[in-house]
DNA sequence: TTGTACGCGTTATCAA
DNA sequence: TTGATAACGCGTACAA
């Protein structure tokens, strides 16, 4: 007997090498579904580790293999329906390539966001998916992991200058143009806008829709109707209410999120307002509650799963994993979107 | 523009103790906040840090001592109101304590889990939280992080049988009681329950706060009224269909989560019947879809960020980060719930 | 207070 | 097809 036996629990590929009369490169090999073993060694081997119940160390492997089988992922915060859908397909179809997800949640903080790049780094993840904060306008923290050689993707929130990362992103141009023109489609005229802060790619993009619309048909925007604000409740509540109270109101409301919809909603009826009678409303990105209120409310769907299927893909080229679609790496990737129209527009 | 290169290795001890002119033991020392190194020296060790821009390698790090400062995660899935709390304040407070967070959804399924638990076992995770499936109910293929020694904690859905794990769960008897005995109060008299399957303990023990309130008010359960299976939005409308169809309608329906009372304030209005009025409603949950239904969805509140915070504590003393509350360890943590009342019931 | 030397468990490189 | 052996980068006795 060697050096071998320690604690109880912590076989080694040595222990294996030992029981089963191999070396552990062979072992390793095994493991590794080397082509270079012979069928009955592979079938020995695996009887050995069935019976010691050996698990491999991803540890000791990876700091030898450079590879660490885990992707990190970064995000404002999990718990937006839109985003837990696309890391519930990105984790899923993670899993059966072998890999395993890092959820990292910068909570909307820029200085979170820079930490846990630096976090990821030093875990020494394979790659990073990733998407921003609202008030990420400078992506150079990112540098450190591609400098490094570790491929970066960002989704939904992404740079707009040019960057070595690969992007996937929505078609917020086309979102902004579907609400818009549907509202001008049935006949409406005075339409306000609840839009995100201009520092984001996304509501710069469905801004730029939004104009589109308004010009083709001639519409002139009202400035006194243009909200730009982060995406909340109550922002959005103070917001319709001073619309709503004043002489000249819109008849229509395209809101950035959901959120804002429902906030708008909400305000309608506590002044006495008829959805869609004497208020039409539009939101964006199909939230779960959105298909509940009353009336339920016309919205713009992402496909999260869709996107999640999409920064899967373009991951497994960057890891060598794939070579199909290998053009995703140098244009940026367009989610389709869909207006699902309900009751509120 | 041309690809940035590979960088032929990073930046090791090594090469900042060459660069610092100090051993490669003090630099380690430096980074571990080791007690005995001369503040020149850290001083000196930290600026050659900065300027060679060098980053721990986390993975050799955690092959030479053991700890790889990530926490494992099985959760069902994370799309759901009441999990992704639980999972964002697990994340946030454990950021802080220097901890990473693999998450893994095992979407409900028990093979999923078990591979789960052998992958984070081989990820050398140094702990593991998980709330299992519905299916869940032979817990042992968690031995094999315990055998290990890595500390296990169940929260929500936990196993009913003696454990080695600590158990997190809220109060589900409770919320079964205050649900129904709140519908007694209010004047019902013929209440109907959706539960969930009675192979996990929450449905168990919500089934038992359902019958505690019932038979103190002398009222009888009507096995017609009776539902027990998964808690989807279809299942619910047509165990709900079924009930208001009949002759004899119950006058208000305790479901065990808000999908299955949104899904019978939806077949209440289908068939005519006014909520409250003819029809009263008690969800679970306060998922953030139970606020903006008309009516509102009276529910049980469960604390997420609580639980979470609970669970992160019993954590830290598990890792031997803290000594408080140390009683976690062997007596079950029970979360205290709150009716929300709104207008359905 | 700092340096030397070794080993953590695996994989890669040779050699056989 | 398999084996011997040297890394991978860091932490920690032990020595100085």
């Amino acid at each position: 007997m060697t050096k071998l036996p320690k604690m109880a629990g912590a076989n080694t590929i040595l222990h294996v090498a030992k029981a089963s009369g191999l070396s552990p490169a062979t072992i390793s090999r095994v493991l590794n579904n080397h082509p270079y073993v012979k069928e009955a060694t592979r079938k020995r081997v695996m009887d050995t580790i069935e019976k010691m119940s050996y698990h491999r160390n991803n540890i000791a492997s990876g700091l030898r293999s450079n590879k660490s089988h885990t992707i990190g992922l970064i995000v404002p915060r999990i718990s937006m329906t839109f985003q837990s859908e696309v890391i519930t397909t990105i984790q899923n179809h993670l899993y059966k390539h072998g890999y395993n997800l890092m959820i990292c949640q910068s909570n909307d903080s820029l200085q979170m966001e820079r930490e846990m790049v630096k976090t990821l780094h030093s875990t020494r993840v394979d790659a990073v998916i990733a998407a921003c904060t609202l008030n990420t306008t400078d992506f150079s923290h990112f540098d450190l992991l591609m400098n490094s050689g570790v491929p970066v993707i960002f989704y939904d929130r992404v740079p707009t200058s040019k960057t070595n990362a690969t992007l996937i992103k929505g078609d917020d141009t086309r979102g902004g143009y579907l609400a818009t023109s549907h509202l001008i489609e049935i006949g409406c005229k005075k339409i306000a806008h609840i839009s995100g802060p201009l520092s984001c790619n996304l509501y710069q993009d469905r801004l730029a829709g939004f104009k589109k619309a308004m010009q083709q048909a001639n519409l002139k925007i009202n400035d006194n109707w243009m909200f730009y604000q982060e995406l909340t409740f109550e922002n959005a509540r103070i917001a319709v209410k001073k619309m709503l109270n004043s002489n000249d109101r819109p008849d229509a409301i395209v809101a950035d999120n959901d959120t804002s919809a429902i906030a708008a909603l909400e305000c309608a009826k506590e002044v006495g307002l008829k959805v869609p009678h004497d208020l039409k409303i539009v939101g964006y990105s199909n939230d779960s509650r959105s298909a509940i209120t009353s009336p339920s409310i016309t919205t713009i769907e992402q496909f999260p799963a869709l996107m999640g299927q999409k920064i899967v893909e373009a991951l497994m080229v960057l890891l060598g994993k794939s070579t199909a679609n290998s053009e995703m790496l140098v244009e940026p990737t367009i989610v389709p979107v869909q207006l699902i129209r309900r009751l509120s527009a």
